[in-house]
RNA sequence: GCCGGGGUGGUGAAAUCGGUAUACACAGGGGACUUAAAAUCCCCCGGGCGCAAUCCCAUGCGGGUUCGAGUCCCGCCCCCGGCACCA
């Protein structure tokens, strides 16, 4: 009699075991020791999730199903996998959800992880909870701190002033996606500008190395594309513009030698500039002002500055503008040209200045056309100049030069290098190459995230926290909502900001603002592996043997930020001597995204799905292999409630083949065409599941069931066991109670190995070739595998509708693909 | 506007080195078992004509290349995601 009474497939009880078993065996989890000897380690990263109160989404267990699928892949053939996983707990995100429960953040993080911690439990994913980072404790987040000092000492951190969106009904810093057409999304108050001091990495100095390393790291294509844009190299020139000393009249600084710097990709079309423009914060505008415009230039700088960030840079709003006054040489035509401001100039590209060619740029058009400025055509359409009525600026950088002077009918390409040459023997021009990448602000004016660690002295100036003073604890404090003073709610807390300069002993203050979330994130992978190191951020031994990420998984909304600012603090690690290798990840695939019913799940189409009564219901395994099974993993799909009865039923059908029997199967003769099948399955599977193409994997599986279980007959051992090891990945909990009823001990993550196929005998030894006369399907023969085209063209004109449609007609030609396909062309 | 990714049965989706389009599932229909329901099992299931068929039509639309196109090329339309005055 089984020592198994309960026949039915239960899988509340048996997950419930296996759960309790891998914590009890220490099944998923490392010992430093084990950290530090492992012979083939694999570092399986997923992105960890910010713990929200609602709990886990569905998004959240699809990414983290497909990434533990992987890894428990791995595992059985044969890795050590490294799994960990963590709470990236600091933020704007739970300081708004606190503010609005009253519910204090330091109460609702341990809570909200606390919940995590069971659902991730509850899904059955490899974790190692021995090695989990939580980004708001004070032992993490003294290495976020140690982080920014070893930057700053390195000159890669600075402050300088930047505007920032300011609600000034909420009294708070607004993220640019809270402003909703130029209101507070809160409150719906019209959203100012504020300048204010704040701190930067030079993220932009690493601009050219983060995007020639995109050509070596083995990414999905989607992401590497989106990094490559978002770091946005344009090649181009920086031309100059010399001031005319007395331009308009009477200029404020006659005789200066002061010159206009341009940046532009269009150096050929120079002779087209017919004014030039700067950004309204450009220092020169005072410079080349001139008295009687002095006011009327004043006040729109003052609109721009004051002018929300969101409204101010969105495209196709009507361009504004300011005559300055004042005029500059062109330094190809060498006559004045007049000089403007307009907020459609963005200071912080290029130099903050543009030369306009309305005749080629359409930005540059519709400003021209407003303001009555020259519009000079200087490149002409290949073909026909004249055929360009639709178009307004003519932009495609092909053609051949008009009206400028000495270059006329030079092409573009020749143009481009060759004026900025000649301009450049002049001192007038130089190439230069520019990104759209802008430095990283960290600097955040709220409460919940790791106080910068610096103190500003009187004397001594900006002195960082000496690193053993870390951490620099964030204090509680009960009332953390922000003011209208515009800096951190911990500007308010005197005895906390209050210290003496580590510098000179006196009288200081701590930097108040704290660091953006996205600090937290671009480290935390360094510190899984070394989660048992107090004294250190990473252990140079462990680090080496587990890093760099072997495979990250996750979602293409962090394509751009996560992943860049990752990479740019490994870099400057590396640089530093910290680290050996300059990119986290090895590999990176992006998953899809979980629609519902064909749209987009969100709260107000109360569509969204609530994954644990789910998991209660059929249970994870069930979950699992449905949420892998619905679509493509790297492209997503559509969730249908239904759905999931079909995964269910194959576990059901799986559970039925084994347990009944008390693992005694069948010892019929082996059936060769259930083998065959086995095996192709086996090669199947592995291939598709070492891709990431789960769906198909699992469709795999299926067929391979039905086929062992036809006309009602149960699989003999050797035919189902295998399907077990296969399945164990995405279903581990019935894996390891089928593992344990076919008589195995232990763990199957740690006893079987993946399966491996014989190509002899996944090779089928008669095949069906299709038969086509002109393309056209007219009939199919069974020939041996391998035949050649004379044996399948004898089988296939026996064929009668073949035979028919061959009938009467001269073969011009056979196509014949082995084993697939014999086409008949005929005349 | 720019950059990605897509448009295939009633539905989710297979098939991408050009080679039998619709695997695997869901829903639906029919049947078995059952007092009944649930569960389970079996059969059918792109459209058309039809007794039937490898007869015709069908992979968003229009062209093209090819013996052969869901797949490649040209020109469009639509959907999803990201970026968006970056000179």
């Amino acid at each position: 009699m089984s020592k198994h009474a309960d026949r039915a497939y239960d899988p509340a009880a048996i997950e419930r075991k296996w759960q309790d078993a891998w914590d009890r065996n220490g099944t998923n989890a490392f010992t430093l020791d084990q950290l530090r000897t492992a012979r083939r380690p694999f570092f399986n990263l997923m992105m960890f999730p910010y713990p929200s109160a609602e709990g886990l989404h569905v998004g959240n267990i699809y990414a983290f199903t497909g990434a533990d699928v992987h890894g428990r892949f791995k595992r059985m053939q044969g890795h050590d996998v490294f799994e960990p996983i963590g709470f990236d707990a600091f933020g704007i995100h739970s300081e708004n959800f606190a503010l609005k429960t009253g519910i204090h953040p330091m109460e609702l993080i341990p809570a909200n992880v606390a919940n995590f911690r069971r659902q991730l439990r509850r899904i059955g994913g490899m974790f190692d909870w021995n090695h989990t980072v939580d980004t708001t404790d004070p032992r993490y987040y003294k290495w976020t701190q140690w982080l920014f000092l070893q930057l700053f000492k390195r000159g890669l951190a600075e402050q300088k002033e930047a505007p920032v969106n300011w609600c000034p009904s909420d009294m708070t810093v607004l993220a640019n996606e809270q402003v909703i057409a130029g209101m507070c999304e809160r409150c719906g108050t019209p959203v100012e500008q504020r300048r204010i001091r704040q701190w930067f990495f030079r993220i932009t100095d690493y601009a050219g190395r983060l995007l020639e390393n995109l050509d070596h790291i083995d990414w999905s294509a989607s992401t590497l594309k989106a990094q490559s844009n978002w770091i946005g190299r344009s090649e181009g020139a920086e031309l100059r513009f010399p001031v005319v000393p007395d331009g308009g009249g009477k200029a404020a600084h006659p005789g200066t030698g002061a010159v206009i710097s341009v940046f532009t990709t269009r150096p050929d079309t120079v002779f087209g500039a017919s004014y030039v423009v700067l950004a309204p914060e450009h220092p020169m505008v005072d410079q080349v002002t001139s008295g009687p415009f002095r006011e009327a230039v004043g006040d729109y700088r003052t609109r721009a500055r004051e002018m929300d960030l969101v409204t101010r840079q969105k495209a196709g709003k009507e361009k504004t503008g300011m005559f300055t006054g004042g005029y500059c040489i062109n330094p190809a035509t060498r006559k004045p040209v007049p000089v403007w401001i307009a907020d459609y100039v963005l200071m912080d590209y290029g130099t903050g200045a543009i030369m306009a060619v309305p005749g080629h740029d359409q930005r540059d058009y519709e400003f021209a056309s407003r303001f009555d400025l020259p519009i000079v055509r200087v490149v002409a359409a290949p073909g026909e100049a004249g055929d360009t009525s639709g178009v307004e600026a003519y932009e495609e950088p092909v053609g051949t030069l008009v009206n400028s002077g000495s270059y006329n009918g030079t092409p573009v390409r020749e143009a481009k290098l060759a004026i900025v040459d000649d301009l450049a023997a002049r001192g007038k021009a130089e190439r230069k190459v520019n990104y759209r990448l802008h430095d990283w602000c960290i600097s955040r004016q709220r409460y919940w995230g790791p106080p910068i660690p610096v103190i500003h002295c009187d004397h001594c100036g900006v002195v960082p926290v000496p690193e053993e003073d870390l951490p620099v604890v964030l204090p509680r404090v009960e009332d953390f909502r922000p003011d209208p003073s515009g800096v951190s709610p911990l500007a308010r807390v005197r005895d906390w900001y209050e210290v003496p300069c580590p510098s000179c002993g006196g009288d200081a203050v701590r930097e108040t603002d704290v660091s953006d979330t996205f600090l937290d994130s671009a480290w935390y992978f360094l510190r899984y592996p070394s989660a048992d190191f107090g004294d250190r951020a990473f252990d140079e031994a462990v680090t080496g043997r587990w890093l760099p990420v072997d495979a990250y998984i996750g979602g293409n909304e962090h394509a751009v930020l996560h992943l860049l600012y990752s990479r740019f603090v490994v870099m400057a690690l590396h640089d530093m001597g910290h680290l050996d290798f300059e990119e986290p990840y090895k590999r990176f695939r992006a998953h899809g995204l979980i629609i519902r019913d064909g749209a987009k799940m969100s709260k107000s189409k109360g569509n969204v799905i609530i994954p644990d009564p789910i998991i209660e219901r059929y249970g994870a395994d069930t979950f699992r292999l449905y949420l892998m099974f619905l679509g493509p993993f790297m492209e997503g799909g559509d969730y249908q409630d239904k759905g999931i009865s079909g995964p269910r039923g194959f576990l059901h059908r799986l559970w039925e083949s084994i347990v009944p029997r008390d693992g005694a199967l069948p010892t019929d003769p082996p059936d060769r065409e259930v083998e065959r099948r086995l095996h192709q399955t086996i090669r199947q599977v592995t291939e598709q599941v070492a891709d990431l193409r789960y769906n198909t994997a699992i469709a795999a599986m299926m067929a391979y069931l039905n086929v062992a279980r036809a006309r009602g007959r149960t699989p003999r051992r050797d035919e189902i066991e295998p399907l077990v090891r296969l399945a164990a990945p995405f279903v581990p909990h019935i894996a390891e109670e089928l593992w344990q009823r076919l008589g195995n001990d232990g763990s199957i993550f740690d006893g079987a190995r993946w399966p491996g196929y014989d190509p002899a005998k996944a090779a089928e030894n008669r095949v069906r070739v299709a038969v086509q006369v002109n393309g056209r399907v007219r009939g199919t023969v069974l020939t041996p595998a391998g035949s050649d085209r004379e044996e399948v063209a004898a089988l296939a004109q026996a064929e009668s509708n073949v035979a028919r449609h061959l009938d009467g007609a001269e073969v011009r030609r056979i196509i014949h693909v082995q084993d697939r396909l014999l086409n008949f062309v005929v005349g």
